[in-house]
DNA sequence: CCTTTACGTAAAGGTTACTTTACTTACGGA
DNA sequence: TCCGTAAGTAAAGTAACCTTTACGTAAAGG
C-alpha cells in the first residue's frame, strides 16, 4: 500500500512528532506508515484523510494486483 | 465504525459466502464485519469498495466523536 | 565541542483483525 | 419429514497493527 503521508505532512509544515500527536499514534507508527512497512486500520486512515482534509483515496494507492 | 455490507451485498443478489470467496476471506469476517464487530484493514476495505464500484467513503462511516 | 531537533532502526509486548473448525437455527422445496 | 442453503455463535490460534523503550545518526546553532 503506498501513500502521500510524508508529502502531505511536509507540506503542512509538520514533524513525524506533530503528526503522532495530532493523530494520537505513536511517532513508531508513522514512521513505518512513511516507510510503508504496513498498513494502517481503517479507523487511522479516516483520521489521516480528515486530518489532511481530503479522501482516504487521495492518500493511499494500493497497489495493483 | 458502521458499514453498509450486508445492503451493498444482498443488493448485488449475493450471500456471505459468495462475498466472502470474491473477497478472498473467510465467511466468519463477512459476518464479523455486517456485524460491526470489528474494522477492516485498509486493503480490506479497499477490496470491497472496488467490488461494489465505490469509494471507502460511501460504504463505511466512522462513527462521530 | 556540545546540545537540540528530526529522522531512523530494533526488539519486545499488547491488542485486534482474520482464520479455521465445529455446531446451531430457520426456512423452503422435493 | 428430510435435505440443502443461508445466516449465526463460539472458541482457539495466527498474523498484523500499534506501543513503548532504547539507541544511533546527521544537521544546525550556541
Amino acid at each position: 500500500m503506498n501513500n502521500l503521508i510524508k508529502e502531505m505532512r511536509t507540506a503542512m509544515g509538520l514533524t513525524q512528532d506533530d503528526l503522532s500527536e495530532r493523530l494520537e499514534v505513536s511517532r513508531q507508527t508513522i514512521i513505518s506508515l512513511e516507510k510503508g512497512r504496513y498498513n494502517p486500520s481503517l479507523v487511522l486512515a479516516f483520521k489521516i484523510a480528515k486530518l489532511f482534509n481530503c479522501r482516504i483515496e487521495d492518500i493511499f494507492k494500493p497497489e495493483e494486483e
